[in-house]
DNA sequence: ACAAGAAATGAATGATGATTCACTACTTAT
DNA sequence: ATAAGTAGTGAATCATCATTCATTTCTTGT
């Protein structure tokens, strides 16, 4: 045997697929899923095309670990915010917030993840993660119910209704134009976000503020 | 001139345009768009692939008209249901059961319409109804608001909820798994309902019931 | 029956991009 | 320096289907 794999090809090799990842991740943010070309990403990695099939098996893979990081990324994020103290109404009114207000911090990416239309492997994905966010939630209503701030209700289905109401409030000021571009005006974000978390907080707790 | 078209032909030409729109809803509820084949929906409707081309622009015009007839059925059906008698409230209940109850029934044709991903210019369609959707759902909201029956709130952000609540709850189940098919528990359905619907209204009103 | 046009046909074309793979360049151990 | 093995390359290939269009078939008015 003459070449063996060294630690320094192994960082060498780490690195590019890392690269690579950033590149794919900046491609997405800026114009979702479906107009990220594999020549594209490997340009910006510099990289040749082939060398992207070395690190990933095909496009399809590589897209659903992006998907699943930036995604898990938000998830944490919203766990984060659940697992501060106070009572559980507002611990998920603040996680509520937090969600929305990520969103319209990173439309395009928000976009890609909630609501573009993807292959049939991603769109699994995203399955599997706004299960993961109404589990959360769900968690935290039952939370809720035992506290009392919260009265007696389907979790589940409660929790899935959040995720749907966020997600389709968010996906209109989301979508991209025609053009591809995505604006939201300033002055709206934090009107939307706070009548989105009064309909909700009203559907959980019955009780308006 | 030896040729003209008289009203024979006009009659057959509708008639195949007809078998050709009919063949593509059939597809499409069985399957959804994307694995919707021209050449496909050809051999059902009896006529060459070029045939097609002959009445449709292209297939995502043949698409797009499809997916307007198919979700102004549902709309009118909604619109229906807030149009009966009784309190704003009431009627909007009876609406979001419609709307749910009806997805249920045709399930595959349901996900195609809501949740299904497709091309960009029918992602621009399913936005015009959700739009559609969420504009009766606030005028309903608004009389409610009127009549006393329903607290004052933003009527639009509402109905924006509302339609994502109910998407949303619906998309998990309505989903078809890897092997295409969908598959809906007869005992679950009416369960389900209710218990959107229970979110929906309290949502809505403040109110538990 | 014929000519003028229209409709229908479906094999061939075309467009899009992901993916491959024969080859080159590089790394390592001896 | 050399041999053995790995990583990187990118032009060529491949797969998928929508779409086209030269040709054929059918309709109609004379």
């Amino acid at each position: 045997m003459a070449y063996r794999e060294t630690e320094k090809m192994r960082q060498r090799k780490a690195q590019a697929r890392q690269r690579i990842i950033d590149c794919t991740y900046e491609c997405v943010a800026n114009g979702g899923f479906r107009s990220a070309r594999i020549t594209r990403i490997a340009g910006l990695a510099g990289v040749a095309t082939g060398t992207i099939y070395r690190h990933f098996e095909s496009r399809e893979d590589l897209f659903a670990e992006i998907f699943r990081t930036a995604t898990q990324r938000e998830v944490d994020k919203v766990a984060e915010a659940l697992d501060t103290d106070g009572d559980a109404a507002v611990r998920l009114e603040a996680a509520l917030r937090q969600f929305a207000e990520r969103a319209m911090r990173g439309p395009m990416m928000a976009w890609a993840l909630i609501a573009e239309p993807v292959d049939p492997k991603l769109e699994e994905e995203r399955l599997v993660y706004r299960r993961a966010y109404a589990e959360l939630f769900e968690k935290a209503i039952r939370d809720g119910i035992e506290e009392g701030c919260i009265p007696d209700q389907d979790a589940r289905q409660s929790s899935t209704c959040l995720v749907g109401a966020i997600a389709e409030s968010l996906v209109g000021p989301l979508s991209p134009t025609l053009a591809g571009q995505i604006t939201i005006a300033d002055i709206d974000k934090d009107k939307l976000v706070d009548s989105i978390i009064r309909f909700c907080m009203q559907g959980l707790t019955g009780t308006r503020r």
